[in-house]
DNA sequence: CTAATGGTTAGATATTTATCTAATTAGATT
DNA sequence: AATCTAATTAGATAAATATCTAACCATTAG
């Protein structure tokens, strides 16, 4: 699993999500086990068992070994360990809000300028590349609420070392106002073609 | 999410077995945002999207921050990272199998008194022994919810065919308690030694 | 070659979980 | 107070998913 895609993420977290499937985890975790010996344990059918060992498999979470009659089954534990990465950091959830991944120009853009962490490498000079980059920064505030030019900067220092100059570009590009000393995001209609 | 707790890790992937509830994860995960919002985002009514919060802010992978009217939800990161720590290493995950939990005295009674099915062959006289068969018991409850009797004796029925000697045993041991009908399981800490 | 063993596939049914509308609660506004 | 707004709760229905039995396939044993 590598870049948080979407419909990987659900499948992972669907394939755990039940008691049975987390238990037969837990028993190929230990060592080897065939059908029969899973079913048995977790007091269900075969057809059942190798129902949810099917599911297991089809996200590379158990791999299976053929002897003869038997399909031994075992935990394969890279696999677990790389999808729980895509939950680890807050940058990587974000990036399964709707949208997140939507228009792929723009994603591109993104991923030239900006690292997995969500750091800025440096401020786009094109005009069209700046305001993808600066769209995406305004998310990092909420709606309908006022900042302090230092909470601003808080903010903003967390993905580039030059706050100041993003926060004159977002006023700039109209995606946030200045009243009085108050820094307020405006709705993306205000700004948007 | 301390160490693996069974129950804990199912509900933590069931929670997040679900589109809707993984987008609106993500979408805290930008920022605040309140019910209308999220729920407009992803073509939802006001009440499924309350619902799903719900579910995440029971098991703190988000936090509510009311302000007059509006609830206010934002992604609690730490829970995220702390759930994920659950399945990053083959030991944790094995601690998902099927007894794997009990020490080796314990691990022992329960060899003598239950079945490889989970069925008890009888309920022990000694004391230290009953103990353990009912604190392996209590776990096949959740916390945190009530249940009415018919459904604590359903859930016993599995385990003995005389599920009312070992409710009474249950609320003797204090790991449950009957409050008007309700019961309920207890923390461990709360009757361990 | 035939029977037995272990496993999977197919399809029907049962269970669980999501979703909606309607009713209700709590805070803000007039 | 009366009304409005945002949210939650309740309860019914709809959708998704698990489970079983029966049928089937592949391999091994007689």
């Amino acid at each position: 699993m590598d870049q948080a895609d979407f419909p990987t993420v659900l499948r992972f977290f669907k394939a755990l999500a039940h008691e049975s499937r987390l238990r037969l985890l837990g028993m190929v975790a230990e060592r080897a086990h065939n059908v029969q010996e899973l079913a048995a344990r977790l007091d269900l059918t075969e057809p059942t068992a190798s129902h949810h060992l099917a599911i297991l498999r089809g996200l590379g979470l158990v791999t299976l070994r053929v002897e003869g009659n038997n399909h031994w089954y075992t935990l394969n534990p890279d696999a677990l360990t790389q999808a729980a990465r895509a939950v680890l950091s807050r940058e990587q959830v974000a990036g399964l809000a709707p949208g997140a991944n939507a228009p792929d120009r723009e994603q591109a853009i993104l991923r030239n300028f900006v690292t997995p962490e969500g750091v800025l490498t440096q401020i786009p000079v094109n005009r069209k590349k700046r305001r993808v980059i600066l769209a995406w920064l305004v998310r990092k505030f909420d709606l309908g609420r006022a900042y302090s030019e230092l909470e601003v900067n808080k903010i903003l220092q967390k993905h580039h070392n030059d706050p100041a100059t993003l926060r004159r570009d977002l006023i700039g590009y109209k995606m946030v106002s200045r009243q009085s000393g108050e820094y307020r995001r405006l709705e993306d209609s205000e700004w948007q073609p």
